[in-house]
DNA sequence: CATATTAGTTAGCATAGCTAACTATAATTT
DNA sequence: AAATTATAGTTAGCTATGCTAACTAATATG
């Protein structure tokens, strides 16, 4: 397949990323920093979506379950904030979890037109495997960093979760 | 997700991330990192994907098209193996752009089956604007970063590039 | 009680991923 | 040289995700 006949290195999506500066209204590392930290993150998620499938569920399903497995049972509309995505779309989501027994589906009692959405045993059960293969490759290269390099990429993740908690 | 008052953290995707050893075979710093930054990055994309739509593309296009913008001339093999898709899949994104006239495509002399994809000039400028939307949101935010922290997220990129580089 | 708002669904469109099966060209074998 | 095999892309058809617009049902509000 991906027969590596080309030059050694040669990443794409890494535009000028030099590390001179270029006024462009705003902090110009920043906008160099956002630049390579958007394609590495593009990059990250290709890698990693590759384990994703062998759940049988798509990435947007294990997402949401995801959610619901660490963050307790939420309504439809709860979910699709939380996922950023439409209400058609999350119920979409849900209807193909719920076909796949990953949740389970009870009314709001007091607002009949909510829905109480949980993951099931057997949806937490998968998400874990799910997240195990996914983690497990990434961790397995992961591993072959230095300590340091390991601690300092652990400080940046938690600088960008805080970061993005704040996006809104 | 749901307005962040109730309980002090509940970050979906943010899974167990305790920081104490629980021996799985390897090194479980990596693993819980892994976890973080699987999640770090899924919700990375999912803001900076919002201001794509806004060129009119969707991402598959723009990062194709970026590949070809930085990585110069290629053809639908190289770029599906770039992209880490198949050729279908590539087939069907390069007639997209070809149809929006964002890249050119030529015959491969010397081989009849082979295509030449090229950025038009049109595809060029597109991609510097649409990177330019997407990039603006991200450097904002990361703008109301420390110059230290700055310096660290920049780090961890690196760390981050070389580890996708050897990956296959 | 009439109306407006809110929660979800349905219908219909587009993008993006895949596999399987096809066409056309190039390379290899006999 | 002809037959075979291998390679490059395409076509057809499936699934999954995203959207908007238009709908139904239930709640809230006047």
């Amino acid at each position: 397949m991906s027969t590596g006949k080309n030059q050694p290195a040669e990443t794409p999506h890494e535009p000028p990323a030099a590390g001179r500066p270029k006024p462009e209204g705003r902090n110009p590392e920043a906008l160099a920093l956002a630049n390579r930290l958007h394609s590495a993150a593009i990059h990250l998620l290709r890698r990693v979506r590759k384990q994703d499938v062998a759940t049988g569920e798509g990435p947007a399903r294990l997402s949401a379950l995801s959610v619901l497995v660490f963050g307790g049972p939420k309504t439809l509309g709860e979910l699709a904030a939380a996922e950023q995505v439409k209400p058609p779309t999350m119920s979409r989501i849900v209807a193909g979890l719920a076909r796949s027994r990953l949740v389970a589906i009870t009314a709001d009692p007091g607002d009949a037109r909510r829905m109480r959405i949980r993951a099931t045993a057997k949806g937490t059960r998968l998400l874990h495997k799910g997240r195990q293969l996914r983690i497990a490759d990434l961790a397995a290269h992961l591993d072959s960093l230095s300590p340091q390099e390991l601690a300092e990429l652990g400080a940046s993740v938690e600088i960008l979760r805080r970061l993005l908690e704040s996006w809104r």
